[in-house]
DNA sequence: CTCCAGGACACTT
DNA sequence: AAGTGTCATGGA
């Protein structure tokens, strides 16, 4: 058998967030009986330390932990410090940015269930199948569509893709050309150099992407950590918690601006959006005692 | 049946 | 600038 397996320690809590398949090549598996998980990988790495730098890398573990919140956090908000130490080990996967562009476009005003099954229904569609062994079972999968293959679709056989949503289908159809065009340059935006506000920019420029959704996609396909996107259950903990408090009307994109300037008071600018990423799970699992991820 | 889900966008006050 | 309707479906 090829590939080379690893053993990870993970919180019990927060491992059920990382299942699926890495870059096409790496798959995890979940033990459901104890809080490890075995990553297996199909890919050939030249030995364990390119393997352990490429998961080091993926799950983001050169962040440490005790640097995601500002030393002063834990004195000031003490009960939600308490609340979030079982999350603290929650990662921002470094995801392909791509997938990420086009898995947030399906994630509007929608449940889970609905986005789940969205990017599955794409990925069986449009995707390659492949087939390989997997812990000594044959095991089958499809890759996530290439850019060319979704710029290639049509509008009315990809909505079937995208709940019926022919807007949707649309949109993503002209963001793939605009990749494979390269007038929309991932790795561009993926540089550290590229100011966040300017990144952002471009993405909102794509029909189908306004602010939130860019900011997911910069956070968890770009690489950028400072990127802190308000959504629905955002808006409700920076409200809950931290009294910032305009939960009832609604999101404007003046009001969604100046959210995000206060965040910077209580939370680290440069890892405001890792941060962020805790707290939302804290929040939705613990106080709204919800178990979709 | 009603309401809301990890929103964006056009349109109306 | 700030409120509505629309898009679409499923699960609570």
């Amino acid at each position: 058998m090829s590939g080379q397996s690893f053993m990870w320690n993970y919180d019990a809590k927060t491992k059920d967030l990382l299942s699926g398949i890495i870059d096409d090549e790496l798959y995890i598996i979940q033990n459901a009986t104890d809080p490890e998980i075995i990553i297996h990988s199909t890919k050939q790495y030249a030995d364990t330390s390119a393997f352990m730098n490429f998961i080091s890398n993926y799950f983001s573990l050169d962040i440490d932990t005790g640097t995601i919140f500002p030393i002063e956090f834990k004195e000031r908000y003490p009960n939600i410090w308490q609340l979030i130490q079982p999350y603290m080990a929650t990662k921002v996967l470094r995801q392909a940015p791509f997938e990420v562009l086009v898995t947030f476009m399906c994630a509007q005003g929608l449940g889970m269930s609905v986005i789940r099954r969205q990017i599955e229904s794409l990925t069986r569609e449009k995707g390659i199948l492949h087939e390989t062994v997997l812990a000594g079972r044959p095991f089958a999968y499809h890759t996530f569509p290439s850019p060319e293959a979704l710029a290639a679709s049509a509008p009315e056989r990809l909505k079937l893709c995208t709940n019926n949503n022919c807007i949707r289908a649309n949109n993503i159809i002209h963001a793939a050309q605009e990749v494979v065009s390269g007038s929309l340059d991932l790795e561009t935006l993926r540089d550290p150099h590229m100011p966040l506000a300017e990144a952002r920019e471009r993405l909102c420029a794509l029909p189908g992407i306004g602010m939130k959704i860019a900011d997911c996609i910069l956070l968890f396909g770009l690489n950028r950590f400072d990127a802190f996107p308000i959504d629905t259950h955002v808006r409700q903990y920076l409200s809950g918690w931290f009294s910032f408090g305009n939960d009832f009307h609604s999101l404007s994109q003046k009001n969604y601006l100046d959210l995000q300037a206060r965040v910077c008071d209580i939370l680290s600018p440069e890892l405001a959006g890792f941060a962020g990423h805790i707290l939302f799970h804290c929040w939705r699992k613990e106080i709204k005692q919800l178990n979709t991820y």
